[in-house]
RNA sequence: UGGGGAGUCGCCAAGUGGUAAGGCAACGGGUUUUGAUCCCGUCAUUCGUAGGUUCGAUCCCUACCUCCUCAGCCA
């Protein structure tokens, strides 16, 4: 984009440029902290725009930290994933990644000082006994029997839970605040686990993990965070983040701000439907061209430019949003028209015959109409073509402007072209056109008559076959995991992806992996990172459709 | 019916006491060998509702309505 609009005004930055105006900080710190438990979705998409475009504006740092503190869920995978889909998103973290698991022996050492203060617990209430103690959202809840043991016994017991002589889930450590405050996170949360699982980073040197709450708030103490920002869902958990510094020995205290989740129609932002969806095989991987995964937007085209616009444009409030899957494609499109080279390919063929073809000649065409500098090709003919078999129509419908029986069209950087005979087979089918071309059109109009309709069209002889992939909204409703009773599997849309075996411009045939083109008048595609394979079987994702003004 | 949030154009979203930015979409018109792009124009007397304060309110006050969110040893 070479237009650099300038950010648009948010409650954040407003809050950003008072702490800096205030001198209540010099520069601002953020961070990403992702859980490496699945890959990363348009929302994460929008969360990275923010902490790192923060971070660029400001010119402050942002931190890639990675949430690991519950490793029955994570693995490297994901981790590795992450990493990279951050990295393509065109940001780069300060210094090197960080890891809450770098912290276990911090996080252990706050936890003794808790108990040592009488603010933390060990407890052996079982979950189901511990739920029942929770009380509801408007009665309270009542004190463990456990909540007043002695700090000597609590550490005694917190020692042993970590030296692995108690069982899987037998007792919890727990932070000593109000069973009965009307926030429910605030009643005594368990701040420690025991769970013998195999970690990624720290393998099984730790058997007892701390839980999200605790975690969080310190890491991003310990790293010197200005602004932790994160999601609405979080916004009861402040007092808890705030309660957690507040009574420990941490002399940096950042403050946590709230925005609301991206909801984008007709898909879902919900890391764990995403993995529904591959577990069940209704996609074919994170990385499916349908997935709102940034692997899969990647893979279909969209670019990181785009993806960076379309955040710009949505916003961050806290108003709940539920985003119009125009926006995207309109931000796509814009970086695409731009700088995707035009080229051809006919997706449903239609074969034409030039009857008078003796004599014709080939002209050179721009790969782009703005963009000279783009070069060009040349732009094979024959007396055989295959045209798109929705260019023609035997009962033109009102305003229609293309090829009909009897009627004229402009082949694109080509003649003007009538069509003379339709050939159809035994069921009435269209087969063939036989048509004839004015020799005095080449590079100008025609005379004493206006030619309005314009369609594309490829050499027989010269054209490439090449498999498309077309994709359409993965689900059929705006809001698919709107009901809570229905599955949003019932919503999958069964033409979400057509793939169709059509044929491109010759020029292509070497395009290396994630080359983007606009194949005039159908829309951009790029070829496929997995399985196109330049001077061989060449494969076409469908990024986006182009605007199409054209009521069918 | 407890706590915490949110309600400004079809979708996003600024503005927060001085008389409603912008983007996307849509709709007109122009250019065009892509029904694309580009260009020009139109698009909230109104800011969830009802009262109140004020010379003046989307912005302050009161009440109400609607939606979201919290009872994981998930994050």
């Amino acid at each position: 984009m070479n237009s650099t609009p300038v950010a648009a005004s948010n409650f954040i930055r407003t809050i950003i440029d008072g702490d800096l105006a205030s001198g209540k900080h010099a520069s601002i710190v953020t961070r990403f902290p992702p859980e490496p438990n699945g890959y990363l979705h348009v929302g994460h998409a929008k969360s990275i725009c923010l902490n790192f475009g923060l971070a660029q504006d400001y010119q402050g740092k942002c931190n890639l930290r990675f949430d690991d503190t519950n490793p029955e869920k994570e693995s490297e995978e994901y981790a590795l994933s992450i990493q990279e889909d951050v990295r393509w998103l065109g940001f780069a973290w300060e210094g090197s990644v960080h890891w809450a698991s770098d912290y276990f022996d911090d996080l252990y050492n706050f936890a003794v000082e808790l108990i040592n203060k009488g603010l933390a617990y060990v407890d052996d209430l079982s979950p189901e006994q511990m739920r029942e103690y929770r009380g509801t959202l408007t009665q309270a809840g009542r004190n463990s029997p456990n909540r007043d043991r002695a700090p000597a016994d609590n550490l005694d017991l917190f020692a042993r839970m970590k030296a692995g002589e108690f069982a899987d889930g037998a007792m919890v450590l727990r932070a000593r605040i109000d069973m009965a405050s009307p926030n429910m996170n605030m009643r005594d949360p368990a701040i420690y686990r025991i769970r013998r699982a195999h970690h990624i980073r720290t393998g099984d040197q730790w058997c007892i993990y701390p839980m999200y709450d605790y975690t969080h708030c310190i890491s991003d103490a310990l790293e010197g965070i200005t602004h932790s920002i994160c999601t609405l869902e979080f916004e009861d958990h402040r007092p808890l983040y705030d309660w957690v510094l507040d009574n420990l020995s941490i002399t940096c205290h950042p403050r946590q701000y709230e925005f609301s989740r991206l909801e984008l129609q007709y898909t879902i932002t919900s890391k764990r439907k995403l993995l529904n969806l591959v577990n069940e095989n209704k996609v074919l991987g994170w990385d499916d061209p349908r997935m709102p995964t940034i692997s899969g937007m990647r893979r279909r085209g969209y670019t990181p430019e785009g993806i960076r616009e379309f955040c710009r444009r949505i916003g961050v409030s806290k108003s709940t949003n539920n985003v119009d899957m125009a926006i995207m494609e309109g931000a796509i499109r814009e970086d695409l028209e731009a700088r995707a080279p035009r080229v051809v390919a006919v997706i449903n063929p239609l074969k034409v015959i030039i009857t008078n073809y003796e004599g014709a000649t080939e002209r050179e065409a721009d790969f782009h109409p703005q963009h000279p500098e783009f070069g060009k090709r040349r732009v094979a003919l024959s007396s055989t073509l295959v045209i798109e078999a929705d260019d023609f129509a035997e009962v033109p419908p009102a305003g229609w402007k293309r090829l009909t029986l009897g009627g004229e069209v402009r082949l694109r950087h080509s003649y003007v072209m009538r069509c003379d005979e339709v050939i159809k087979d035994a069921d009435g089918k269209v087969i063939e056109l036989r048509c004839s071309i004015d020799h005095a059109t080449l590079g100008k109009n025609p005379e004493g008559r206006k030619v309005k309709g314009v369609i594309h069209f490829l050499s027989c002889q010269h054209a490439l076959p090449a498999e498309i992939r077309l994709y359409d909204r993965l689900f059929t409703v705006s809001e698919p995991d709107a009901d809570k009773d229905v599955n949003f599997f019932d919503y999958l849309n069964p033409e979400s992806l057509t793939v169709v075996q059509g044929f491109v411009e010759a020029v292509v045939q070497d395009a290396a992996t994630e080359t983007r083109y606009q194949f005039e008048r159908l829309g951009y595609f790029c070829t496929d990172r997995r399985d196109h394979q330049p001077g061989g079987k060449l494969v076409f994702n469908r990024t986006v459709t182009l605007k199409d003004s054209w009521i069918k």
